[in-house]
DNA sequence: GTACTTCAGGTCAGTCTGACTTTTACTCGT
DNA sequence: ACGAGTAAAAGTCAGACTGACCTGAAGTAC
């Protein structure tokens, strides 16, 4: 059995914008203190500690770089090609995870971190390109058969804001009444009875998603932090 | 950075039956020859060599302890649980692969190597039970989205013998018509002109995979051992 | 030739989908 | 106070897709 260098990174997804309108899939990324690739982006990540399970080394990694808590977090992938890094040979564990929308709004204090547009990124280190465009493919393929959505989602909220976070990530506008139609039908929400006031328009009923329910599509060992989410309507 | 035990281990599958009818899905196991475990059954695998990519390893190892040919190969996932190993930590990163038919019908040399059936297997060694679950999770997942029953099949085939490729994973009956229908509407198939004679009823139709069509669901870096295969109708 | 088999092509009803319409219930401006 | 404006919520409709089933075709076996 042999020794290697081994990482864990996470390619960290949030919607953020200043209305509940024109959101954008957003993504933290840290710059480079030292070679190689000093100065450019890369994903957060670090070191797989000993007692460590990878999936909690993703988390851990992800706080410490971002401040911020997933509601959501899988693994995407094991790179190890044998010259991803220029000097010495790293395999990368990537995991890739959802925030909410309101945490995100948070500033870093560091400077080396700092939110792009998922679909606008600078150049980044190593093959950090390549791990971002499958995770963002997996996200949006993702989206459309699971029930992910959640991730960027209060406890409670409207059918209008939940496809507003189908349209944000799948980037194409979706009919209301058939979303409508679809989501009921799926029972992957439940409407709470009580309704969002103050809109210039007829009330919506708010909903929650079904705890009933679990994930399609699990991962063997990942974790699912789940719904528990003491909040407000937003 | 920390150095870390890495090995990459194989979950192959192939379908053995003697008769066309009948085959059943089946995989194979090496007896491990010294502790933790010894004794028992685990999947092949082995380190990772320092100038050799993931997927490389995989498909070294595979010829190695089965001197089977790969049709398909995938990444499955990165184990790394703290405490899967009771002596030292070790983080595998595990592969799925597929095997044509034919060529599992060899026995093997090395007696401590087996095949057994899919669903009916010995206990395993380490967290094998549950990663083999899972592959079998993500193979029956994935035949049904996916066209990867070319990895079982010869390079020119019936409808049946896919059909009955479907039915020996997914271990359910299929509407012969209804089969044919989607099967021939979606563009993956493509009748060669010949017929399979020698039956004893209307000879067939033969076909072959589309090469036009690539895969749903691409791994990012994934070798994709495609249908180059020179053979014979079955 | 008759029986038997699967192939190959079709029907038909029910479900699902996308595009679109109508009614409801609220706020805002005058 | 009331009409304009907005999105919610419900419904319509045609085409695509699905599973269940049927019928004729083309071989072999006896």
């Amino acid at each position: 059995m042999t020794q290697h260098d081994l990482a864990v990174s996470t390619v960290i997804f949030a919607l953020r914008g200043k209305t509940s309108e024109n959101m954008v899939l957003s993504l933290p990324l840290v710059r480079r203190i030292r070679a190689p690739f000093e100065g450019e982006w890369a994903l957060p990540g670090g070191p797989l500690g000993a007692d460590e399970d990878l999936a909690q080394a993703a988390g851990r990694n992800l706080r410490d770089t971002t401040g911020l808590e997933p509601r959501y977090l899988e693994q995407l992938y094991a790179f190890g090609q044998p010259d991803r890094s220029p000097d010495n040979r790293v395999v990368s564990i990537v995991y890739w995870a959802l925030v909410g929308g309101d945490e995100s709004a948070t500033t870093f204090d560091d400077e080396n971190v700092q939110w792009f547009d998922a679909d606008d990124l600078p150049p980044l280190a190593f093959d950090h390109a390549l791990i971002v465009e499958y995770a963002l493919w997996r996200l949006r393929n993702k989206l459309e058969y699971s029930r992910l959505a959640h991730g960027f989602l209060e406890p409670t909220f409207t059918l209008a804001q939940l496809r507003k976070v189908y349209e944000a990530v799948l980037q194409r506008r979706l009919d209301p009444g058939n979303f409508r139609r679809t989501v009921e039908t799926s029972g992957q929400v439940v409407p709470t009875g009580e309704r969002l006031a103050g809109t210039n328009h007829r009330p919506p009923q708010l909903y929650r998603f079904n705890t009933e329910q679990g994930l399609i599509d699990p991962d063997p060992l990942t974790i699912r932090t789940a719904l528990s989410h003491p909040g407000v309507a937003s």
